[in-house]
DNA sequence: TCCAAATCTAGAACGTGTTTCAATATCATA
DNA sequence: TATGATATTGAAACACGTTCTAGATTTGGA
């Protein structure tokens, strides 16, 4: 038994039936989107039986979620070392939210599902949700303040964070029900930003 | 045929079948929130065979997001009339806000219900949601304003209360799904406001 | 190495949203 | 009023999330 190659729980052989799950979810998520990821699709394409993947995540929802989450902390891995472009904060959060909602736009049906999923969230799911916030407010903050640290986030931009956050998810629950378009979301976070950065 | 009851088209009968249909899932709603919706259910308390409710109302969704319109009016129809009190567009929207929370509140298992059905709605319900966006902008536009009419809404207060309405549904989010408390979703909307109308 | 406990598998089964269909009822009009 | 079109009914059937069960298989400790 090798160790120490992840700091998930678990014999190897569960790590990997764990990552296996993820992995279709991810995929199946990518092709069709919310409606593609069932269940006993997700469990034949990782080669576990249903009630396994039951035994690993408890819904649906929860395995979206904790999708999600790998989802961002590997997003976020490539953002944190660099420096974000920009001279003001304005300049910065929209680079932020312009780079993201980008690379959102190029995978649309995993973005629907995930996003669907996080709406779909209830109190079971509390832990990961608030993990995911966490890692998007730090994103945000970091763009605010700049690398150079000239500054340390007061209250005020954390609160703004989170408003930013907030339009941000109803713009993205707009698009990835069809009922707007990517551009509108640019537009709603510029206008937002706007506001808030001023 | 005594007709002009109402604008809906239809004959009465159709009309009052339409009715039932929304009472019952009001009451559904209200008792049990959205699970307790269930097409069954809504087409025996109104009375109508479950094929007949699908001809109505082409979906679960669908039903609840013309629920909310109905509500919706209902409300707006209730506080058009009054002046909003309050001396300035912070006071004045915070009023409105706080009424409309503590009104939810009373309700919470149908405003969960009412909640869900407009964050998973797709782009096949786009006019049903529409409509309750239009709603929800006069309400607060009009509490900016005020109702003595000393200026027009500028297209900055058009874009102040659109992030208002995404901080706002963002709140009732977490709220309805469990995660977080009513004076929570308060505390939000009073921050947001105080960085939007400054 | 052997055994008990934990885990995994295959598959059936249940609940609820949605679809479908044949039979019946209602309506609008000639 | 008769008749064809339209609406409604009742019931069955399907899809997918979820639960459950009985029998392998794997695992970790004596």
């Amino acid at each position: 038994m090798t160790s120490a190659t992840e700091t998930t729980p678990g014999s190897n052989a569960q790590r990997e039936r764990r990552r296996r799950i993820l992995d279709a979810t991810i995929a199946l998520a990518d092709e069709g989107g919310f409606d593609a990821v069932q269940m006993r699709a997700v469990a034949d394409d990782a080669d576990v039986a249903l009630g396994t993947l039951y035994r690993y995540f408890p819904s649906k929802i929860h395995l979206l979620v904790t999708a999600l989450g790998r989802q961002f902390d590997r997003a976020e891995q490539q953002s944190r070392s660099r420096q974000v472009p920009g001279d003001t904060p304005h300049e910065r959060v929209m680079h932020v939210l312009g780079v993201t909602t980008t690379a959102l736009q190029k995978q649309p049906k995993l973005t629907e599902a995930l996003t669907r999923a996080f709406m779909f969230a209830d109190a079971s799911v509390a832990d990961e949700i608030h993990d995911v916030g966490m890692k998007l407010t730090a994103m945000l903050t970091h763009a605010i303040d700049g690398t150079d640290q000239t500054r340390e986030p007061t209250e005020e931009d954390e609160a703004i964070v989170r408003v930013i956050g907030d339009v941000w998810l109803s713009a993205l629950m707009g698009w990835v029900t069809g009922r707007t378009s990517a551009a509108d979301v640019t537009r709603s976070m510029d206008v937002a930003v706007r506001l808030l950065l001023r």
